[in-house]
DNA sequence: CTGAAAGCGCTTACAG
DNA sequence: CTGAAAGCGCTTACAG
């Protein structure tokens, strides 16, 4: 491996004065010219990690994701890697899988500045353990401290769904969740869309399937255990039904035409996420489409301003919009 | 930042001996136990650079990967970096969008050590630069010296593919393809599906759009040109369509049902890898499935034992399925 | 503007 | 079995 003392060696200068072409600070111009021969010739490319070490930044950064099955989660995580690689960061990714101790593993190494910097779309109550000075960008949750949080228009999207609803004669319709009660932007989401209802006249229940913040099968049961209890004689109670994922809607969509109940004609599904598969294919779902690429370039902007102690803003809320899925009429 | 030397003062003992606990080497019962004490008393954790500084082993791997847009790779990712937390590695995520220099700088982080390995799904042509004793991991791909590759058996993806449509009476089938002419495992998809067509006594063609990696937008409009070249008085010249990957399928999918050409009625289509949004969609076209999690796990299996020197099997190959989508008979 | 030197937090022969 | 010391590849005051 070639170090910053070979280098040295081979321009002729001191191993501070490479040191200092590398991180661009002044120089002679003639010494700079042959040190960067130097460089060049040699193959040279600085170390990381010893970098790093002495001067506390790493150029990394983490994201904690709960997966990248989740195609909402694999775009962010995609842009957010463009975005940081322009810039000359290095992406750490971490699947949590919804558990808090990875998340704090993460969190940890932000603290020792293993990472200078730590973007999360964290469920768990890792509040206590986040300081208030360390460069932390969460996504859609709210912490105490004065941690950045950037999301979609939560309230936006309910009430769009709502105004779908209402504006095509529903009469009777659910918001079906689960996920975490944490505070934070989602729950806007359920009293949106049910404010707006109530206001245009229109029946609206929430369902909540619990704290548990991934669909597992076990959930998605529970799911369907529900839509059967809705359906009388083949008809079903609801005619909307507006849900906290896409792949929630999925879901839904499934069970009530295996049951036979004719979607969009009798009852109408919207989804949240807005994802397909690729850019190419169709909605699978009517759905609140999220801002993904805008709300990864917003982390990273917010998470390089906090890492350089550039001021921030501390809450960004992206806006939402309706895609039509063919399950809206 | 608490570190070794504060455990050391804490426990009463130097920092070589706190060092030897933490790397499970031999220390007298009761030292290690007062160190352990220390340890979690002051929280401390360990300084992973400058461990990788000296010990010249970071714990981290690095994944190249065109994109995490599509699903497949993506699924990769997670699984990955899945099985990699279960034994202590954290993953760098890398998206090349298939350009050679994103993809060199990762290789070269690989031989200083920055990474301690390094898997790729790589269509560039990176050959020379990477040396035979490096942990690398190639997906798909082959590579001169001694280069491990794993990939799914495409060779009976493409039997797969011919036998479906034999067995449902085409008469004359297209394969459909874009993508790297580099050697590699995925060349074989269309031999195997081509020769076994006409084996069976059903005519088979190629249709190559060119080198590019990706399907850029000017791509799929390549194709869609090709397929209404293909339709001569609203019906369509062939009646079996096999495709590279999903989202080819699904291009052509679209383009068909635009210009009414029904499927599967008239024309039978079958894509490549096996996905969906999430675990609970459909799928959205028939389509021979890759094994994503177990090349996942064969990957890093394969990288631990290289990184640890241990002998691997240079070519694994994994078998795929058949999955119905709806687009086949 | 540059060089010599200290030090970042660890690991690892080497004595003892 | 343990401690003292050197050194991994850098950066950064500090003299000059």
């Amino acid at each position: 491996m070639v170090t910053i003392k070979d280098v040295a060696a081979d321009a002729g200068v001191s191993v501070g004065t490479v040191s200092k072409v590398l991180n661009n600070m002044y120089v002679k111009a003639d010494n700079r010219r042959r040190v960067e021969e130097s460089i060049h010739k040699l193959g040279y490319q600085v170390n990381t990690y010893a970098r790093g070490l002495k001067a506390q930044q790493t150029f990394t950064v983490a994201i904690i994701v709960p997966d990248l099955i989740n195609p909402f989660f694999a775009l962010l995580v995609n842009y957010v890697e463009q975005v940081l690689a322009a810039v000359g960061y290095k992406l750490l990714v971490c699947n949590s899988h919804c558990n808090a101790d990875r998340e704090l593993a993460y969190i940890n190494m932000a603290k020792q500045n293993k990472v200078d910097g730590l973007i999360a779309v964290t469920y768990s109550n890792t509040d206590e353990y986040l300081e208030a000075d360390m460069p932390f960008v969460s996504i859609d949750r709210h912490f105490k401290h004065q941690i950045c949080c950037v999301s979609s228009d939560n309230e936006m999207g309910g009430r769009l769904a709502a105004e779908k609803f209402i504006s095509t004669g529903c009469r009777n319709v659910i918001y079906i969740r689960n996920g975490s009660n944490l505070e934070g932007e989602t729950l806007k989401r359920g009293k949106a869309f049910v404010d707006t209802c109530m206001q245009g006249g229109v029946e609206a229940t929430r369902m909540d399937f619990g704290e548990e913040t991934t669909l597992s099968k076990q959930q998605m049961n529970k799911i369907i255990s529900f839509l059967e209890q809705c359906v009388k004689n083949g008809s079903m109670m609801y005619d909307g039904i507006f849900t906290s994922s896409d792949v929630h809607a999925i879901v839904v969509l499934k069970q009530l035409t295996e049951m036979g109940i004719r979607v969009p004609g009798d009852v109408q599904i919207i989804g949240y996420d807005g994802m397909r598969i690729l850019n190419v294919g169709d909605y699978p779902v009517s759905s609140i489409a999220q801002p993904v690429k805008e709300m990864a370039v917003t982390c990273v902007d917010t998470l390089i301003k906090l890492i350089e102690k550039k001021p921030v803003e501390r809450r960004i809320i992206l806006p939402v919009t309706f895609v039509e899925g063919g399950t809206t009429r």
